[in-house]
DNA sequence: CACGATGTCTAGCGTTGCTAGGATGTGGGC
DNA sequence: GCCCACATCCTAGCAACGCTAGACATCGTG
């Protein structure tokens, strides 16, 4: 392992990332049907083929995307969650974070939620990343609640109804706090633990 | 207004939907990837132009699907509620057919819901097949309630987050009915009314 | 029968994702 | 210091996409 080798690996791995943050900036700035693989190798000034020795094809780059953003929403989760205290307060802290990360960043929520992607999830070897953010879910509700898993796919789920059909106009946006406060008060408030 | 004008009409009333239907099939057979123009004028035994004297492109075709599968979905709904008594029945049986509409058209839920379309939702002059299926969930709940648009609306969220999540594998599809019945008994169950 | 209008098809444009094969330049052995 | 080998990168092009212009045929009408 040369010295040189270290060098092109550091270069390329460089290279790999500077492709995953185009994607992301022109997705976010004109959405993803602009992102086409002449314009993103014009982005970051290299040919198409370049693209190619990264990444096995489109899906893949906008799977790298989506995987950006499972580890910050993770973290964006995380810091909400850690800044509340007390389980009740938790959720509504996530919830918000959620929903405020769809809305703020509806390019890369697409990439991780809409766009067909290579990510696998239900699988064993699915990715840390994938996993931290429903975690924070889970760590919502009582750790003596063997139902706290399904009490974050809930949540979660109705989250992501909230946030999508909010972004295409099926559901009035304006009314999402109001939405967001039902929600938090029929699945947390009042005993999750509860039958 | 002559004979064969009208003949001309119910022929073109005709072909128009006959497009229609062989865009669901392809795509509920091979999914919506599958579903080029060109196949599809060859599967409606028509050259390509045709398809554009009929649809203003091809969203406009998928835009035409979701709109017969809202009629479905409506009428499957409110077949759902009507074979149920009492509001908790109702609003159980509704969401329980929700989600098996989903599961068993995924090509035609996607158009719906994933796939962009130019359909107008939140707009004034929303075709009354968006508005019926959403009616359908505002009906389990009681009509006093000041809030019932906002408990459909948080159900309707949370049902989609469930079908689009467990049939992307986000989350286990196995799971599904216990997630079913956990909402409800959060959502409906004691006490739809309450503050 | 000839004309005009309506409807349909052939052919092609620009763009897409993706790839083969040649040019270029850098690093290591003599 | 020279030269070869190897890795890297780009030019050029393929098939398929959505969509459209213009030629062609077909049909009802005078």
């Amino acid at each position: 392992m040369s010295a040189i080798q270290s060098r092109r690996e550091r270069e390329r791995a460089h290279r790999h990332q500077l492709i995953v943050t185009a994607a992301r900036e022109l997705a976010e700035s004109e959405g993803w049907e602009a992102v086409t693989t002449r314009r993103l190798a014009e982005r970051v000034e290299y040919s198409q083929p370049v693209l190619y020795s990264h990444f096995d094809g489109k899906e893949a780059i906008v799977s790298a995307v989506a995987l950006d953003g499972f580890g910050e929403l993770g973290a964006h989760l995380r810091r909400a969650r850690q800044t509340a205290s007390g389980l009740g307060e938790a959720l509504r802290a996530v919830c918000r974070a959620y929903l405020e990360f769809a809305t703020e960043r509806p390019a890369l929520y697409q990439a991780m939620f809409v766009l067909p992607t290579d990510l696998a999830f239900a699988s064993a070897e699915t990715p840390a990343p994938l996993r931290a953010g429903f975690d924070e879910f889970v760590a919502c509700f009582s750790p003596e609640d063997d139902r706290r898993e399904l009490f974050a796919e809930v949540v979660w789920s109705a989250l992501h109804g909230m946030a999508v059909l909010s972004d295409s106009g099926r559901i009035p946006a304006e009314r999402q706090e109001e939405r967001l406060e039902l929600l938090i008060a029929r699945i947390g408030g009042g005993g999750a633990t509860a039958p």
